[in-house]
DNA sequence: AATGAAATTGTATAAAT
DNA sequence: ATTTATACAATTTCATT
């Protein structure tokens, strides 16, 4: 697909605030409503849109912990995983990697018992390791145009 | 704050899809769209929301590669580097965490060349090491409430 | 804190360029 | 592919409970 600039625009506001309307959307990037809504669309349409989310603050609704977790697979033991993953409510991304970890995950937790019982999980699967998140530094960054 | 059971239901909606309308939500979790809308906005004041938005597919808009890359900072480059990462359109994600390492980011990438020009705007900071991404096998998973 | 009603604004569709 | 016109729907404000 062409990505032209006014898409790039349009991508611009939604990445930065997903509830604006088309209207003034439109507004913004200097053409219709029905233009935006077209436009907006196609990019769903295509997959180059994967969603709209809300981003909710882990911290604000009681989870004190943020962890970067990796996981080093037992043989066999990394296609289960991969299933169970998706159903533990904590891990909020999780990425297969190359190296010598096979897993990434990012983690929220209530506090140092939850933690400790969710590593206590991960040993029937392989060889954890663990290290806390201490702040946000870049989060979510806007995907922008490559050059 | 008290996140209610119908808050949650209204955080649930906006994690699955920003864009419903306060009316769509209503006619979902059973209340007049007034009230989803005063609802909404006291859980942005208190930021508890932090945002909304759109998810961008990085490959599809021509970034091939994903890597997860931690840095080790050279003394007294840490300060610099947490100032630096911000400007890096490359970086989706950054934390400071614990342990060995002092950084790890989530980076998206045109390919290899790419990937070799950005691990080499690092060398001044610190070690970095880079991990391919294969797969996303959970991608920005809802937060719920916790029990 | 939620509803119902009125005014404003936004959306969706179709016709035209 | 975008605009304008129009009908329908949603949002906002406010009075009411």
């Amino acid at each position: 697909m062409d990505i032209d600039r006014l898409n790039w625009k349009i991508l611009k506001c939604l990445q930065e605030n997903a509830r604006l309307s088309n209207a003034e959307i439109g507004r913004r990037v200097g053409v219709s409503s029905p233009a935006v809504s077209e436009r907006i669309k196609k990019m769903e349409d295509l997959g180059l849109i994967e969603g709209y989310k809300a981003i909710v603050s882990p911290f604000e609704v009681g989870y004190q912990l943020k962890a970067i977790i990796t996981l080093r697979a037992f043989m066999g033991k990394l296609k289960p995983f991969l299933e169970k993953v998706k159903t533990y409510d904590e891990v909020v991304n999780c990425y297969r990697i190359t190296g010598d970890e096979n897993i990434v995950m990012e983690v929220v937790l209530k506090n140092q018992k939850h933690l400790e019982s969710f590593i206590d999980q991960l040993i029937i699967y392989g060889e954890s390791k663990t290290q806390i998140v201490l702040s946000d530094v870049v989060k979510q960054k806007e995907i922008k145009s490559l050059k």
